[in-house]
DNA sequence: ATTTTCAAT
């Protein structure tokens, strides 16, 4: 795999400016999406793909991702005919906020459509996820209701990105002062957010069952 | 203890 242009790829300081996992994060009126497409061709070779992209005036990252898909996943939707076989991607992002509850409804249903599509997603910080009944909570279960892998970035992910997408130009990623910290509360937050499906379900089985 | 959030000026 050739390297990208160091144009294509994100600045050090804005990298870390975005991504940083600080509780109050003030000033990120901005979000980031790093992504890497896959798609399996044989046994051993796989079609590769990666970039990041910023959210622009009135269009949320996630949705301008979606704008891209096309471009990214050549026969994601098969190549014309209706008998064609359709091609699988699988997506890893990075976003530097979770998705808004309608960002995260809007992929919802874009997924169940789209069942050749598996998406991981990683965060960095939980977008209004503070109140219990946020629709950000509720947007994030309905994700996982549609198979995507939820999960908040971690020092290995970090890593991951700044060697991926990241213009390091050598130099090698330090982290902040308190990003483990961060990540294991982040994580215990998505992890008791991402419970209550299975709390739902089982109040939904018991009901089933008559119980 | 409290602080922020894909802005709005």
């Amino acid at each position: 795999m050739i390297t990208k242009l160091d144009s294509m790829l994100l600045a050090k300081k804005k990298f870390i400016y975005h991504y940083k996992n600080i509780r109050w994060a003030k000033g990120r009126h901005e979000t980031y999406l790093c992504f890497v497409v896959k798609r399996r061709v044989g046994p051993d070779s796989m079609s590769f793909d990666f970039g990041h992209l910023r959210n622009r005036a009135g269009c949320h990252v996630e949705l301008l991702f979606l704008r891209y898909l096309g471009a990214l996943c050549p026969g994601l939707w098969g190549c014309g005919g209706s008998t064609e076989k359709k091609l699988s991607y699988s997506i890893t992002w990075f976003c530097s906020w979770s998705p808004c509850a309608d960002c995260s409804f809007r992929l919802s249903q874009f997924l169940n459509r789209t069942p050749n599509l598996r998406l991981r997603i990683f965060v960095s910080r939980l977008y209004f996820c503070d109140l219990e009944d946020s629709r950000e909570r509720e947007g994030l279960r309905m994700l996982k209701k549609a198979g995507v892998q939820i999960t908040v970035m971690s020092y290995k992910d970090y890593f991951y990105c700044w060697q991926t997408f990241v213009a390091h130009r050598m130099s090698s990623f330090k982290a902040w002062d308190g990003l483990h910290q961060n990540y294991v509360r982040l994580a215990r937050k998505l992890n008791r957010i991402l419970q209550a499906c299975e709390t739902e379900d089982l109040r939904d089985a018991f009901k089933l069952l008559g119980l």
